[in-house]
DNA sequence: ACTTGACCTAAAGTCAGGTTTATGTATTAC
DNA sequence: GTAATACATAAACCTGACTTTAGGTCAAGT
């Protein structure tokens, strides 16, 4: 069991977070003693699926949807299970774009250490689109696609 | 040359979120004939790196200020070097958590096709935290560390 | 001529996701 | 006994990133 001090250092989470999350209806199994909360092992795991969602773009209201789906039991799997597969359809899709992205961060960084080197942009210019250096070429084509 | 509209189908992204980028200052090239916006080559390439920047967590303000960096000419490379090394590692940490968030999703997904499978929760219990299937051990031990 | 459609601006409005404030209680440290 | 620390609540506040609204210009089609 522990204090939502701890749980804050636990999670790195501002514990006005946690107040909210609670509020939120997040914790629906949470009990307290004389007031105060009592994060058990549930509540732990719990966080832990908040942030898988959360970092899937799921709102708030939507993660509370599932936390009530829980409380229902095994008459929601179905349901649950969807939302997890869709989720996952979700971070893969992410996971693809931000490898996008990472090729056109990394294609500038290359673009400005070459600029630095030759003191402006004029040969990186003549340089494209096509005929960049072969590795460059890949992160710039796939940027830009 | 452009209309906004153009670029809105192009970038799929609503003429009035074009607008308010202009607004902010993220376009600080662009021409107009008689008031209306003619975005070039160098707005299209601006908002492919914008859309890179906010990617990876990058406020309004802050591409505003690489787009003044930009205006500033060669004695700023060394700043948007930095901003890109910077944006990189950030990137990169981003898709290793995403990575991670995944493995709990994939993990979740088979939790519910066995729940199902099974009519209850009893089985995995009985199997947590280190008497899963060789594969799933693995997402379920790399969401929890 | 007049309607339609695509553009324009300035200003107000919206929304999610917290954070802060003001106030109070309970336990421990000296 | 009193000061510090950790917890509590309700309600107000804040921020970033848009979006909507209200009003207007301009060119093309019928």
């Amino acid at each position: 069991m522990y204090t939502i001090g701890q749980i804050s250092e636990m999670f790195n989470l501002p514990i006005s977070t946690l107040r909210y999350y609670d509020m939120e209806g997040l914790f629906p199994q949470m009990q307290r003693q004389s007031g105060i909360r009592k994060f058990s092992e549930n509540e732990v795991e719990a966080l832990r699926v908040i942030e898988c969602l959360k970092a899937s773009g799921l709102e708030i209201k939507d993660i509370k949807q599932f936390m009530d789906w829980a409380m229902q039991g095994a008459e929601t799997y179905e349901k649950r299970r969807e939302l997890f597969e869709a989720r996952r359809e979700v971070i893969e899709a992410e996971i693809a774009n931000l490898k996008k992205m990472l090729d056109m961060v990394k294609f500038k960084c290359w673009y400005y250490e070459t600029a630095i080197k030759d003191g402006n942009e004029d040969g990186i210019s003549a340089m494209l689109p096509d005929k960049l250096p072969k590795d460059i070429q890949e992160l710039y084509d796939n940027a830009h696609s």
